[in-house]
DNA sequence: TTCGATTATGCAATCGATTGTTGCATATCT
DNA sequence: AGATATGCAACAATCGATTGCATAATCGAA
């Protein structure tokens, strides 16, 4: 067995079967231009040599190549990595929608240093389309992306200046529902935790204060900034706790957040949700099985992904998209109260 | 702004500083055999213009791709989802190896139906190398590639009677120390949760009986079949307890399945530690959220990651590999009463 | 001034497939 | 039988970059 053995090619083929390459090919796309006769004879010779076409050659020459980047740039967030459970399971979902139509994932991470990361992906010819999970700090490179590349979608909030197609979950809805439920509740006194220097949290804590105006709450709103790992987020938490200031109602910023808070509480004897009642975001998959089960406003990641597919593929068939903005759904479960 | 502006190509930068195509590739690629002065003027011509070449034909050209497939064969488990936590995070920290290594990821999930599956990788010339995940019923197509094709790795258990280079943790030790842990914390029944017809677990339930009978444990170990994912695995484990038959200790096949468990038992005010002891296994990041903690069977898949990747790219430039057993390690936790 | 050595550049083949055009051979029709 | 229509397959250009070889330009030394 040769250790080096280049694949069989086209022109193998031919030769073999002592016709032209041109003939080979139009025989295994199996058009109609090619007597059946030799048609078949070519097909079955193929399938004998197992052969496959070199797909680098083949893009090349028809300008595709069935796979799509997805792009996750870390502009501020370093620490934040790309086995952090929401973008995994983006991912998850983003895979199985991109195979459904036959194409491959490209998957990069991205650290952004200037500008022109993202001409490695739009000039670069390796791709035929490109989801960018999160605008991060990106929002000018993306714009002006958008002016000359089309077939680009993003993940993430709206903003006003925006002239790229974004999916995306209304971050203040869900903020805002979360803060109302805990006041129906019969929260007095509620925290939010979470860093909003990241853009989707700060929004989520900005409609988690007009849910505090909303139902007239007195006091200010208190704010625990913490990462988005588990790790160092619980650590925050255990000291926030151990000050002895605790709040009786828990906004957090994502599910993992919530996990870290329930842990906290829970080895601090406090009960969930008779003291404290905890809310997350995301509703990944862990948070129907946390104890108590998790309270959390959904982000429905597996329809974001239908929606981020289609309107890619819409885009490169040069049709026009609108963004889309998901609204957020509160699932109620045992750490609020249950139903 | 075109629309459909094709990127600027070599040609296109060589008409325009009035040289060949050769020169410019020469310029580019930094080597000294083009005049110092044309160089620079012809990079700077290029970053102005913003060119960035065609990888598709560069690779062609030169038989390099920059990119790893990374392959989910969906043998039996047509269940199991990319979005696994397991798998995502593997995912998750080959993408951080790959991208050190400068190399970008296919992702590709596959449901073989026949044997030829792999060519779509080993001869495309779309990759340099292929990183196989759980070899699941596939064995013989991987034994019959890796004849041919030299840079594939596959996360999974060692088998006898394999060619192909593999990386992945003894699950016959996993089972064993779990199990003999929850005998030395005094458990007298204890039931195995996990579906042994899946190749991985089969070996955990087997090191698992080994234990009981190391521990001198008489009757023999109850073994509860559920699915991998958390909903069906509840839903089976709630089944079971409602039964009454409830053991003292717990080896669940997997973190998802333990998560499930500490769940159900929870509900039914069951106390983990004092009544039921439950192990894990993987221990993904959620497993030091629960509540409480979970102990776990850790399979380090960061570092089995990096083994993967490493062994890859020895095996592309050519170089032997061994395959790489690593030993898991128990994790202690509240969920068996702490250390 | 002339020759050899060195350097810089152009030319053209190449990677492997796709596809428009063309030519040949047979089939069909008057 | 001669003219036209059709089917089949070969030829060659193309995608965009890389690279071996040939050639032109430059320089130093005799």
């Amino acid at each position: 067995m040769n250790k080096v053995s280049h694949p069989i090619t086209l022109a193998d083929l031919a030769r073999e079967a002592g016709v032209s390459t041109g003939t080979v090919s139009r025989a295994l796309s199996g058009g109609t231009l090619v007597n059946k006769v030799t048609r078949e004879r070519i097909q079955a010779l193929a399938a004998a040599k197992n052969y496959k076409p070199n797909l680098l050659a083949r893009n090349l020459r028809t300008r595709k190549t069935g796979a799509i980047a997805v792009v996750i740039p870390l502009g501020h967030e370093t620490e934040q990595h790309i086995s952090d459970p929401f973008f995994t399971a983006m991912l998850g979902y983003l895979a199985d929608g991109l195979a459904e139509r036959g194409h491959d994932l490209l998957l990069s991470r991205v650290i952004p240093r200037g500008p022109e990361w993202i001409r490695n992906y739009t000039d670069s010819g390796r791709v035929d389309g490109m989801i960018v999970i999160g605008q991060s700090n990106q929002s000018d490179v993306l714009n002006a992306a958008a002016e000359y590349y089309q077939p680009l979608v993003v993940w993430g909030a709206k903003r006003s200046n925006q002239t790229y197609c974004t999916v995306g979950s209304d971050n203040r809805v869900g903020g805002l529902i979360a803060a109302v439920h805990l006041f129906e509740r019969g929260c007095k006194k509620i925290a939010f935790f979470g860093d909003p220097s990241v853009p989707e949290i700060e929004q989520r804590l900005d409609g988690c204060r007009a849910g505090c105006v909303a139902a007239g709450y007195a006091s200010d709103l208190e704010v625990l900034p913490t990462h988005l790992m588990a790790d160092s987020a619980y650590a925050t938490i255990c000291a926030f706790l151990d000050k002895g200031n605790i709040p009786d109602g828990i906004v957090a910023a994502t599910d993992v957040i919530a996990m870290s808070a329930l842990r906290a509480l829970s080895e601090r004897g406090i009960s969930v949700p008779d003291q404290v009642k905890v809310t997350g975001y995301d509703d990944l998959g862990f948070a129907s099985h946390t104890s108590p089960p998790l309270t959390t406003v959904r982000q429905d990641i597996e329809l974001s992904a239908c929606h981020l597919v289609e309107n890619l593929f819409k885009r490169i068939a040069g049709e026009a998209t609108e963004s889309v903005v998901l609204s957020p759904k509160l699932i109620i479960r045992e750490s609020t109260g249950g139903l």
